[in-house]
DNA sequence: TCTGGGGTCCTAAAACCA
DNA sequence: TCTGTGGTTTTAGGACCC
């Protein structure tokens, strides 16, 4: 965002009416990690895949001084900033970031998490109770700041929207509010790129037709959006371009999908060597599935070829299921026909949840159906007690002993 | 420079189903 | 029984976000 936005946004313009706060932490996973090992403080430090085909995670704003960002590839940033301190994703930054969450939640129930480091507040509630929303905001940067070590940036508005453009305006370490008499005239004058949805293709297309700013796409008449993005996005972005935005803070958000995938660091050059890869990514599926209680009927898999080009296979099973045996047959199945080259990158979603409590697991006559769940619940159990990495499948252990397992060791979230 | 991993949502075509 | 019709689900791909 370029220009002078002081009149717009602002920690100290007045915020009546503006009950929604967005939350952004500052390079989050750098920031964990420097909260951790202190001696890291002020070097800049980079979060990222360590392999072959790695890319940045997190990159801390002292690093970002030397162009390193993240989804830069680690390679680039290294000759970029060769004396950064990088480091592969360590812990669970799932823990800390639930704890954070859990400060918001202390001043208003509506919390709604975007990813790990973002969240949504809508403080109108909490206005009566606590305070203002910039009271508030200060409350929760200083409780981050000195439980965590961690610094972050809140952004107050009256629509989500708004309050998302304040935050990233605002950032690092900052407060600011979109002062509600000058909403529209602020919105008009920012880039099409700002807008929440209008990534690079988009962007591209609006540009064709002579959009530069929210402004432009203000005046242009829904139909002529339409044929250039179709009708979903055109009205969306019709909308958010005249300050309409009633989207809600919805804290309850239910998971629609769970996927594993993971780059090679080298292309696999058949089934024998990204087949194991596959039983071990469906099986981490099933795990995950089991443990939040959920069991699938939709089975995706996506192979990415050595050109990068990427596919995806897919199919219903016949009833729900969160055995990674079964995600694995069905997945290696598909995979098989399709996987006519080498393979840069292999995963496997599960979609279509429903409560695994209310799926019967009836089985058919005769058949030793709760075999390989029953081995996986055991699985489940062990892994819990002695850690990652206790139990593994012999196929894997093979391959290790073999030493042709060719996945990138520095891959981030292996 | 050479492109991760985890997701969501949208589109369009095909398949299926009254 | 054939033909059309329209709605819903499945399948594949892609854009986008962090």
């Amino acid at each position: 965002m370029n220009g002078d936005l002081s009149r717009f946004i602002g920690p100290d313009l007045p915020d009546e009416g503006t009950d929604i706060a967005h939350v952004d932490m500052d390079a989050f996973f750098a920031s964990v990690e420097v909260a951790r090992d202190p001696s890291l403080r002020g070097k800049p430090v980079i979060v990222a895949g360590l392999g072959p085909r790695g890319v940045v995670a997190a990159a801390s704003y002292e690093a970002r001084e030397y162009g390193v960002h993240s989804a830069l590839p680690t390679a680039i940033a290294r000759r970029r900033c060769p004396h950064g301190v990088f480091m592969t994703p360590t812990t669970s930054y799932g823990e800390v970031s639930r704890q954070i969450m859990a400060i918001f939640r202390e001043y208003t129930p509506h919390v709604q998490p975007i990813s790990v480091d973002e969240a949504f507040l809508d403080l109108a509630g909490a206005r009566r109770l606590i305070g203002s929303p910039v009271e508030i905001a200060r409350a929760i940067r200083e409780r981050v700041r000195a439980e965590h070590g961690i610094t972050c940036t809140v952004g107050i508005a009256s629509t989500k929207f708004l309050a998302k453009l304040a935050s990233e305006a605002s950032k690092p370490d900052g407060l600011g509010v979109v002062a509600r008499a000058t909403e529209l005239e602020f919105l008009h004058r920012l880039p099409i790129r700002a807008v929440w949805g209008i990534g690079e293709k988009t962007a591209e297309k609006l540009m064709r037709l002579g959009m530069r700013t929210v402004g432009d796409l203000a005046r242009l008449d829904v139909d002529s959006l339409a044929a250039s993005v179709g009708t979903a996005s055109a009205e969306h972005l019709y909308a958010l371009s005249r300050n309409i935005d009633p989207r809600p803070v919805r804290p309850e958000r239910v998971e629609k999908s769970i996927s594993n995938e993971t780059t090679f660091g080298h292309d696999a050059p058949d089934g024998a060597v990204w087949g194991p890869v596959l039983l071990e990514l469906s099986r981490k599926v099933a795990s995950r599935a089991r443990a939040a209680g959920w069991a699938g009927r939709g089975v995706t898999v996506k192979i990415r070829f050595g050109d990068f080009r990427t596919i995806t296979r897919s199919r219903m099973l016949a009833a729900p299921t969160d055995v990674g045996r079964e995600i694995y047959e069905a997945a290696r199945e598909m995979a098989d026909a399709a996987a006519t080259a080498p393979v840069r990158l292999i995963g496997v979603k599960l979609d279509h949840l429903v409560e695994s409590a209310a799926v019967g697991r009836q089985v058919a006559l005769g058949e030793p159906e709760h075999g390989w769940r029953d081995i996986e619940a055991v699985m489940d159990k062990a892994t819990e007690k002695f850690g990652k990495g206790a139990v593994r499948s012999a196929a894997r252990l093979a391959r290790r002993d073999s030493r042709v397992d060719t996945r990138d060791p520095g891959n981030p979230a292996r």
